[in-house]
DNA sequence: CGGGCTTACGGTGTGCGTAAATATC
DNA sequence: GATATTTACGCACACCGTAAGCCCG
């Protein structure tokens, strides 16, 4: 799956708030903004743009992302494809 | 970037067995084994056949290894795509 | 027996929550 | 002054390494 920080940027970039991103993920908001703080510095680009009352994605937090997202689509693929694995098994079983 | 986990299940895949794995990855043996089991466990999924002195994966685990793939893809796609930014922005400054 | 994976068991680092501080409007 | 994010600070748990156990050739 993907990593905690990634998850977190993505619940960010969706509420465009880490306050309620913090809500959604179950997660105190201090917690979550002190790993998107160590992602930001670990890939060395900031994500968020923090002035004034609005947290927004900066163009760099824009481009990275698109490719978070088809990332994530990929598992959320590869769990159904998992679980389609599983049906045909039993289907198949009960063939015999 | 991907959880510990998925880069652990990566390179045992690559490697097609957990010793070897766990020296690619800088990491004693049992801990990577110990985190593959825990996410087999998670996703309710056998991913690798231990029976024998081989490591395999399951057809399970050769499915889940498809979307995996993928998902590492772009994250190596989103470095570089950040990187790229990064260089646009010097150059563009350049240009003034 | 020998190579390879698992189990058992402490220790340590990382991520967490609470509380206080800072900043913007 | 109110709302939103950051900083400070302990604490708990998850991950790790070492050592012993197990299984298949």
């Amino acid at each position: 799956m993907l990593s905690r920080q990634v998850r977190y940027f993505l619940a960010v970039a969706e509420h465009q708030s880490f306050t309620r991103a913090a809500e959604a993920m179950h997660v105190s908001q201090p917690a979550l903004s002190q790993q998107v703080r160590l992602m930001e510095e670990s890939l060395g680009v900031q994500l968020f743009d923090r002035s004034g009352r609005m947290t927004r994605l900066t163009d760099s937090g824009e481009v990275y992302l698109q490719y978070v997202r088809r990332a994530s689509q990929e598992f959320r693929e590869a769990k159904r494809a998992l679980h389609d694995v599983n049906d045909l098994s039993r289907e198949g079983c009960g063939w015999q």
